[in-house]
This record gives structure tokens, C-alpha cells and sequence, in this order.
DNA sequence: AATAATAGACTGACTGGTCGGTCTATTATG
DNA sequence: CATAATAGACCGACCAGTCAGTCTATTATT
């Protein structure tokens, strides 16, 4: 049936490695397929064995990104602690991520871009959204019930958090001599939750 | 010397005119100059008479864009009242703005994506950043002075407010229809705000 | 053990189309 | 007539994607 050991699991994670690192120095749109070819160290018809397209290969990275950060969303749900406990432990733990996803960062603005005009991309970024509400907005309701925080609509409080993370990494790119990533993301956090508390 | 009436100005804005609907539609990749030429009802020729490049034409749209910001944060400097109700009133000034910008928004996207490659963009968008603190951060520790708000650090305060702002825009492109941009963007900064009040 | 058959894996020259930019001819105006 | 302005045909570099063919580990057969 396999007369050859399968290496396709292999040779998608080669693939998307090297499409990766190309992509992060040369943005999705300068990259060509005989760059991430080069960096491969694979062939053309290689890369188009295992995708079907430029397209199919940005999707696929778009997905691993996604995926890693589900999983750390996921095990936020096991917590104990206060409501503000949770999420601060949560906002440095992310803001301590960002040291290794800093030189992919140019991928995460190439995939803003897209979303507006992917329909694909819009939902994968829509359904992380929802995901990281839906996660976040209970822990909040719990801290208004329980007394802990001033009685803010947790929604809107989720979002203001999300818009802090995300908009730090913004002005980031803005000028990263300004801003200190993980220092500023911690900063802009801690600010808003010490300001929930009654 | 001048054969005929000087419509340069025209022309020019004319020109950036249609590149940024096309860009808008499009984004700077995907839009060609024929698309440009198309929605000016212009010739190439007459593009390539007034711009040097493609890029020259998106540099030329950023400047505008930015160039009109800056105007609008000028006149923040003499605004009278509290520090609170300052930044209150430029918070919604702001979102109440987005109403009208967000038709452009996928043009902002792909200057986001641009900046960490370009060192033309980047730059822009650093004394953009840095022109934005400078009056912010003035406005914080006034307050703080004065006793209205708890002793924060009044610049990590300013960036949590741009983080705020430029985070709910993303957010919003991730999904507009969870995100509705001038209330989020007005209901994040009041929650930061009111958590400042002693 | 030797050989044949199989199919997945791989190659890279080639193609068809695209698009930024150029060039030359023409028009309008002082 | 001089020249700024305009038009649009044209060029050629570039690149995503294709394809006809090769290679090799494994299995089946003798």
C-alpha cells in the first residue's frame, strides 16, 4: 500500500517552515514560490505536490498560528484564583509569548490586510475573536458578581482587553523603539483591571 | 512659459483620489495602474506625468492620511476642562470619525502591513506615534497632578489609550459585525478613564 | 534471492499571462 | 510656434502554476 515510508507530514512542515521565514522577510506579496522553493531546499513540483497553490500555503500558516493561540485560551478555562488574579497571570503570559513571535510579527500584519478582503481569513479571524470573548467575558461577569470589580459590562471590558493586546502590538509596529512589547502590553492590562476594582 | 492653465493640483488629487478607492477595493497588490487610470478617467500617461511610481502614489496617500490626524490632534493642545473630560471628548471625537473612515480602513490594513518593511512608512507612522504621546501624555499627568487621577505612569497611560483606539480598529476588522467601532472604542477608553478617578 | 511491478515522491524547464513603466504621437493654449 | 499636457500602444521582466518524465523504497512473484 505504501511502498515508501510517508513523509507528507514531513514535508508540509518543511514547506510551511521555510514559507514562513520567507514570508516574515519578504511579506506574502514580494515572496515567490522559488523563493520559499530556495529556503526549502525542495523543488518546485515538490511544493506543489504537497500544496495547490500560494494561496492554499498562506492558509495553512494562517491556521497553525491560530490553533497555537486557541490552545493557550483553552487552558485558561482551569484557572483558580480571583478574577483579577486570572487575568493578569493571563495578559503576562502573553505578553511573555511575544518574545518568540516578535521576528513572525510582519506574517500577523500581512494576515490584517488580508482579512478585510479574504472571506476565508475574515472568518478564521472572526471565529478567534468569538473564541477569546467567550472565554474572557465570563471571568469578568464572575469578578462583578463576586464583588470583586465595579459593576462594568463584562463584554465591553473583554473587548477593551483584547483592543489593549492587540493595539500594543499595533503601536509596535508603529515604532518598536517606543514601545517595549511585553512591558506595555503588561502596563496597558494592569491599568484596566486595577481600575475595575471597587 | 505656461501654455496652458496650471491644473497640476487638479490632477494630482484627482489621481489620489481614484488610486484610493481602488486601493481601498483592491489593496495596493492586487490594484494595477490600468485599475487607476480606469476610476481617474485619466490616461497612464498622465498618471506617470504627475507620479513617479505606484509607490509614489501610496506614499502620497499615507502623507494625506496622516496629515489630516495630526490636524485634528493639534487642536486637542487648547481644549479646556478637566483632564478626564479632555480625553473623554477627544475619545469621542475620534470614534465619532471612524463613521467616516471606515470605508478606507482596508487601505490603513495594508500601511500596517507596509510599515514593518519600508523604513519610509515606518517612519511616518513613528512620528505619528510619537506626535500622539506628546500630546496625550501632558494631558495624564496633568491630571494626575492635580489630583484627579490615582499616580499612574503617564506615559504607559497614553499608550494604553492609543492601544485602546488602534486595537478596537483592528478588532473591528477581525469581525465588524461583533465590534462596533465608535461605541467599543468609546466604551474602552471610559473604562480606562473611570478606573483612573481616585 | 533475484527480478519485476507499483506508486508515491520528486524534478526543473517551460508557458501563459500580468503589470509597472516607457515611448511616441497628438492636442490645447499662451 | 513652443511647450505643457494627454493619450494609449507597447515592452519586457517577472512569476504562479504545469507537465512529462525520473527516481526509489517497498512488495509481489518466481
Amino acid at each position: 500500500m505504501t511502498p515508501r515510508p510517508d513523509v507528507s507530514e514531513e514535508r508540509k512542515g518543511q514547506i510551511l517552515e521555510a514559507a514562513t521565514q520567507v514570508f516574515a522577510r519578504l511579506g506574502f506579496n514580494k515572496a515567490t514560490m522559488d523563493d520559499i522553493v530556495a529556503e526549502s531546499g525542495l523543488s518546485k513540483g515538490t511544493l506543489y505536490w504537497y500544496f495547490k497553490s500560494k494561496d492554499e500555503i498562506i492558509i495553512a500558516i494562517l491556521d497553525g498560528f491560530f490553533n497555537e493561540e486557541l490552545g493557550a485560551l483553552q487552558a485558561m478555562d482551569n484557572l483558580e484564583g480571583s478574577a483579577k488574579e486570572i487575568l493578569m497571570r493571563f495578559a503576562d503570559h502573553t505578553a511573555a509569548d511575544m518574545q518568540a513571535m516578535m521576528p513572525l510579527m510582519p506574517i500577523l500584519f500581512d494576515f490584517y490586510a488580508l482579512a478585510l478582503r479574504q472571506m476565508e481569513v475574515q472568518t478564521i479571524f472572526g471565529d478567534y475573536l468569538r473564541n477569546y470573548l467567550d472565554v474572557l467575558t465570563p471571568i469578568i461577569q464572575r469578578g462583578v458578581d463576586h464583588g470583586e470589580f465595579r459593576p462594568v459590562d463584562a463584554q465591553k471590558t473583554a473587548i477593551a482587553m483584547a483592543a489593549i493586546l492587540e493595539g500594543t502590538i499595533l503601536l509596535w509596529g508603529y515604532d518598536p523603539k517606543i514601545i517595549d512589547l511585553p512591558l506595555h502590553m503588561k502596563s496597558g492590562i494592569h491599568l484596566l483591571l486595577e481600575g475595575l476594582e471597587i
